[in-house]
DNA sequence: ACTCGAAGCATGTATATACACCTAATTCGC
DNA sequence: GCGAATTAGGTGTATATACATGCTTCGAGT
C-alpha cells in the first residue's frame, strides 16, 4: 500500500474510478438527484427540499442543530436552505423557549405541496428499486448507513 | 403501494430516512466529503478538485464533453469547476483542432500537487476501508455503479 | 459554395454545500 | 449572583451543481 508517492503510475490513477468512495458516492448522489429532481420537477420541489419537508413533516417542530445532525448537513448550510424553504410559505422558523433556538416546523401549505409530491417521489423510488432489485437496494441503503457512520466517526 | 396520495402518516413519513435512494446518497456524499476534505485539506485541493485532476491525469487531454459523462457531471457545472482548477495553474484548457472543443490536461504543477495529494487521499480512503472491510466496500462500489447506470438510463 | 440542423460550449440564474468567524443566550463553577 | 465557558445560530466567502438559453463551429445535403 505505502508506495513511493513520486510515482504516479496509471494503476494508481485508476483507482480513482474503481475504488474511491467520495468520487464515486459523489457521482451516485448526482446521478439519483438528477433522476429524483427530473419526477420531482411538477411539484415544484427539488429532492433537498422534497426530503427536508419530509424531515420537517416527521420530526418537527425541531430545532437547526438536531435538523442538521439527522441530516448530515452543516447548520449553516441548513439555514440557508430552509430559508428557500420559508420563503415559498413551505415551513416556517420560530424561536423557541431557549431563544439561542430556532424550532423548525412545516405549514398547512407545506403539508399541502409535500403530499400532492409523495406519489412523484414514489415514482422515482420505483424507477430505482426496479432497477435494482429490492435485496441490493437493502444492502445498499445498508452500505451507505455504515459509510455514513465511518466518515462521522473521527 | 398505490396507497391513497391524501393520507401522509408516519409510514409513509419514515421512508425517506430509511428507503430514498437520493436522501441516503447525498447523505452519505456529504459525509465522505467531508471525511475526504478534511484529510485533503494540506494540499489544497478539496475532494472534486482531487479527482477531477486524477481524471485529467489519467484520462487527458479529454474533450470537456467526455469529461462530463465519465464523471456523471452537467458540462456547465464542469465548466465553472474546471476554471477554478485553470486559476490554480493546475491544469490548461486549450481549444482543439475542431475549434468547438476543449481539450483539458493537466500541468506540471498540477501533476506535484497531485502527487502531493496522492498519500493524504490514501489516508482518507484507508479510514473507510478500515471502518468497512474490503468485501462490504466493494460490494458498496458495485451497487454505486448500478444505481449511476440506472439513474441515467431514462 | 450555401443552408441548415447538430454538436460543443459559455453565461445567467438559482440552489446546495461548507469553513472561518461573529453574536447572543444559557449554563456552570465559584 | 458573576464571569467564563459552552451552546445555538447567522454572515461572508468560496466552491459545487444544474437548467434554460444563446453563440459558434462543423458536417451533410443540395
Amino acid at each position: 500500500m505505502a508506495t513511493d508517492p513520486k510515482i504516479l503510475d496509471s494503476v494508481r490513477c485508476k483507482e480513482i474510478g474503481r475504488s474511491c468512495a467520495c468520487y464515486n458516492l459523489r457521482r451516485a448522489a448526482r446521478a439519483t438527484t438528477r433522476l429524483y429532481d427530473d419526477f420531482l420537477r411538477p411539484s415544484g420541489l427539488r429532492s433537498t427540499q422534497y426530503s427536508m419537508l419530509m424531515v420537517a413533516r416527521l420530526r418537527g417542530p425541531v430545532t437547526l442543530t438536531k435538523l442538521a445532525e439527522m441530516t448530515v448537513t452543516e447548520r449553516t448550510t441548513l439555514t440557508r436552505n430552509l430559508t428557500i424553504l420559508e420563503k415559498k410559505g413551505l415551513i416556517v422558523i420560530e424561536p423557541g423557549k431557549d431563544r439561542r433556538e430556532r424550532q423548525v416546523s412545516i405549514t398547512e401549505l407545506g403539508l399541502e405541496v409535500l403530499i400532492a409530491a409523495v406519489p412523484l417521489w414514489e415514482a422515482a423510488q420505483a424507477h430505482i428499486e426496479q432497477g435494482l432489485g429490492g435485496d441490493r437496494m437493502d444492502s445498499l441503503l445498508k452500505g451507505l448507513s455504515e459509510i455514513i457512520s465511518r466518515s462521522c466517526d473521527r
